[in-house]
DNA sequence: ATAAACTTTCAAATAATTCTGAAAATTCAG
DNA sequence: CTGAATTTTCAGAATTATTTGAAAGTTTAT
């Protein structure tokens, strides 16, 4: 079945919201993206609210969102008064640029945790004890290890990361 | 400054939950996971309900919605009536769990929609319509090479895997 | 069969999050 | 400056998600 581009980007959008909100992000944020993902040219925040059938003030502080987290930008044209919006198209950016902030608002906050929390005073023959160090050690290290390959795909272009993926997959156990 | 178990017993709950909320997850299911991650013995429902505050409700369906996930298994005593719970322990194994549902419940459902929406009718030189095709199709490429990289993490034993990625980062642009 | 022990369900209550829209603030052309 | 255009804020409303707890259901020992 073949789609008008109408239809089908109401299906993306509706689609692209929900998938959002497994992933802490709430249902408009993830439309708006969407949208503009979809968009030839930049929106004004009077498009976003029409299309979406949202109001103004729900539109400004999701768009807002969306530009701290560095997946829209704001676009002036000469001689116009409104801002429009524009978000990076290309994927493997946008994947990159949710993996760094995630890492910076999550990751980054727990690995200091976890170091607080190895140091637990007590009996090391208690198994209680032990099995709490011995988690948190394992957290911690499976942790650390995330983020060096975080911080390797932040930078990473992608036909080298993705290269190399292919490399590690197609040789099997080497 | 050392802490006694008690104490961290509880941050680690607190922080474990709070990080959750923004892989949505609600709060208490990650909570009552984290506890049992550092419990050394199973615990039964009523040790849930007690040491997390919660009602009996609400101890029951979210350590079901754990055993769906496949991160808490029911274990029984012999001449016990009562079920306990327990949680698997270690967090590469953990980690593999989480990514194989995930796709399952995201990537497995999110691929299909995006092959249907790849037919969109339309004029080609619409440049509405070229952008959101091209989208699309920039979406289902990084996809279906993210679900083949998550199938083989999946399967991965951890030293193979980690050994890779080690490989991988450590030989810089080869 | 009975009943105690235990688990599950789910309607209603509560809590948390998101959204609205009007007012306040800001920007900028004239 | 002035005021029209535009953006931002935020208290209250609406919606959504989570939790409670009592009743219903199930299991097992006797």
């Amino acid at each position: 079945m073949v789609m008008q581009l109408a239809e089908a980007k109401a299906q993306f959008i509706a689609n692209w919201g929900r998938f959002g909100t497994n992933w802490g992000i709430n249902r408009t944020m993830a439309q708006i993206h969407a949208l503009l993902l979809v968009s030839a040219d930049p929106l004004s925040a009077e498009d976003v609210m029409e299309q979406l059938s949202i109001s103004r003030g729900n539109a400004n502080m999701n768009i807002r969102e969306l530009i701290d987290w560095g997946l829209v930008q704001k676009v002036l044209f000469a001689g116009e008064r409104k801002e429009f919006f524009t978000a990076e198209k290309d994927i493997w950016k946008v994947a990159r640029q949710i993996i760094k902030e995630r890492k910076k608002r999550e990751l980054d906050l727990m690995l200091p945790v976890l170091d607080e929390l190895s140091h637990v005073e007590g009996d090391k023959k208690d198994k209680n004890v032990k099995t709490f160090t011995d988690t948190i050690q394992n957290i911690r290290k499976f942790s650390s290890q995330a983020d060096k390959v975080l911080d390797t795909m932040i930078k990473a272009d992608e036909h080298w990361f993705i290269g190399n993926l292919v490399k590690m997959f197609s040789g099997k156990k080497d």
